[in-house]
DNA sequence: TCTATTTTCGACAATTTTATCGGAAATAGA
DNA sequence: TCTATTTCCGATAAAATTGTCGAAAATAGA
């Protein structure tokens, strides 16, 4: 028999919510980009539950980096072009919301960590990362959006 | 040409900054009690480069879930015994501290995710989240504790 | 019993992440 | 030009994580 008695965090998912909330939105626009429609945050943050104003902040920084496009006024909104939707993997939205350090750190965060001079958990760590980077860098937008477009897949829950 | 406009956040490792320090420091004790010396804080910290009340926080919290012996006074710091040593895996030190999201949970936070209704990431995490738990749960801290001894990791830097 | 040592524990502070609010800026249409 | 709409942006707040401080509790030895 085993048990906690105090959990320390209640953290550490695989991302950050921001980056979570990012992916999701990503993922809802380009299903709409699809259909050739703009969308309203107020629409995003609907159908993805995630904070409103948080939400938008992380859309507009993954516009500076050229990941979606946003206009402002009426019939605004964001939208994301078929071509940029079949170019942009995973990997890229997680990099300018989170970092690469998921994927690139060292497990136990030494600054240097390598075949050389590994911390204790490298040789177990290694292929996972290479893994996930990987899977993050392997799979698109549209991948993801045709996903939820065919139904095999859900944003909320 | 690509770069990162803004970097939202610093955080995430794979770990939290607490479970990097709780994982090092069972480590740095667990080899000076393969020669049956007791250690004080304020040598692990030394040994680790971790914050040292904090460290002691944590310990304190691994000590509560029988994962290693303390004791006060004059002679007294942190052990672990051989066997405690060579049954504990690195799956329970971080699910002390961290809890288990990161091995169990979605990748993009929802609360149900599974084979039936999976989130657009689930089948690219499914692998990866298990090889990382299968990790954990197969290293043990004896195991760690040799390849610090035999100079073969290292626990800074 | 007294002293020195060391963990334990609660309170608090700093930093980071998450989240909200209000108004400025831009845009479309009338 | 005026209005309504919508993103953008700075300030601020709330919550979680990370980190510090000081004193209490326990222990060993004199």
């Amino acid at each position: 028999m085993s048990f906690v008695i105090f959990l320390a965090n209640q953290y550490p998912d695989m991302f950050s919510k921001a980056c979570e909330y990012g992916i999701k939105a990503m993922i809802y626009v380009a299903t709409q980009s699809l259909k050739g429609e703009r969308v309203k945050i107020g629409d995003i943050v609907e159908k993805v539950g995630s904070p409103e104003a948080f939400t938008a902040k992380i859309l507009g920084d993954l516009a500076k980096n050229g990941l979606i496009e946003s206009l402002k006024g009426p019939y605004g909104g964001f939208y994301i072009r078929p071509d940029q939707m079949e170019s942009t993997r995973i990997i890229q939205i997680v990099s300018v919301i989170d970092g690469d350090s998921i994927f690139l750190g060292c497990g136990l965060g030494l600054s240097e960590c390598n075949a050389q001079k590994p911390c204790p958990m490298h040789s177990k760590f290694v292929k996972i990362r290479s893994e996930l980077k990987n899977a993050l860098e392997s799979t698109t937008l549209l991948e993801l959006a045709n996903g939820i477009k065919s139904g095999q897949t859900i944003l909320v829950r």
